[in-house]
DNA sequence: ATAGTTGCAAAATATTTGCATTTAT
DNA sequence: ATAAATGCAAATATTTTGCAACTAT
């Protein structure tokens, strides 16, 4: 996202573009998958730029806001964004052991909720499906 | 649940029956649908039983072990569990209107949910989904 | 008797906030 | 000029843990 683009962004909502926001949200976009708080500072404290914890958790929030990420999930590792802002749908699988997270997409499985919300009168414009359990690995450990 | 079953339960995995752990499942069992481990804990207090918060979060974690209970989400306001045991699933549509929430079935789509999984060798114990929207009513409304 | 459990208080972790200083408009 | 944002350090909130005392088996 260009610097114009999230100037608007942030002065539709009365707020300032700032070196620091400009600098957390390139992070926070170059993530194709999924990060979370901690790991984006570091990153970006590794890299010489500068901002500090309070701005990224501020700055985080102002983007989910904005529609730009949204949050996927706590986990006891913190919470875990992703990238919204040109993507497309996916649901998630959260193994409750390590705390990865796997994205799938299921067209079948969009067209089912399609058909029980007609069936209810349901309008239904968005949907959040998190499957539970564990993963391959944890699978395994367990045993 | 009765003592006997849960003794059981717990004698399975080594551990022993207590006062402050049935106090703790109970409660558990209590709720017909969310709550979170410091609500829990309060409540107890309320009530004049004794378990410590300590007793609380290391109960719960045993009970989710024993598939007694399951986590569903973190929030901010912290761990949110709900029974498993005795209780059948289903999942929600929310009005993003007049807030209203509809539960709705489907063994189709559980099925597929279950096909995903195995794809993934992933070992799915529980899911959420909450398809957003209008009901009917907001939906005649809006027009 | 002994191994597991409890309660407490301290620690760990993630996140938020007050405030003086800096900066975008 | 002024209203908003920053960085820091202190505060919050939730959960975990070490340890001495207690208790189920």
């Amino acid at each position: 996202m260009d610097k114009d683009i999230f100037t608007k962004l942030l002065r539709e909502r009365g707020q300032r573009f700032t070196k620091e926001r400009f600098v957390i949200l390139q992070k926070a976009l170059s993530y194709d998958g999924h990060f979370d708080p901690e790991t984006l500072y570091l990153q970006i404290r590794k890299t010489g730029s500068k901002a500090s914890r309070a701005s990224v958790y501020r700055t985080l929030s102002v983007l989910r806001e904005c529609g730009v990420i949204q949050q996927v999930a706590k986990t006891e590792h913190g919470t875990v964004y992703e990238r919204t802002y040109g993507h497309r749908h996916h649901d998630h699988m959260l193994c409750v052991q390590c705390g990865d997270i796997l994205e799938f997409y299921s067209e079948e499985l969009e067209k089912i909720q399609e058909n029980i919300c007609k069936k209810q009168g349901f309008q239904g414009s968005s949907h959040t499906l998190e499957i539970r359990g564990y993963c391959k690995k944890c699978r395994k450990k367990k045993k």
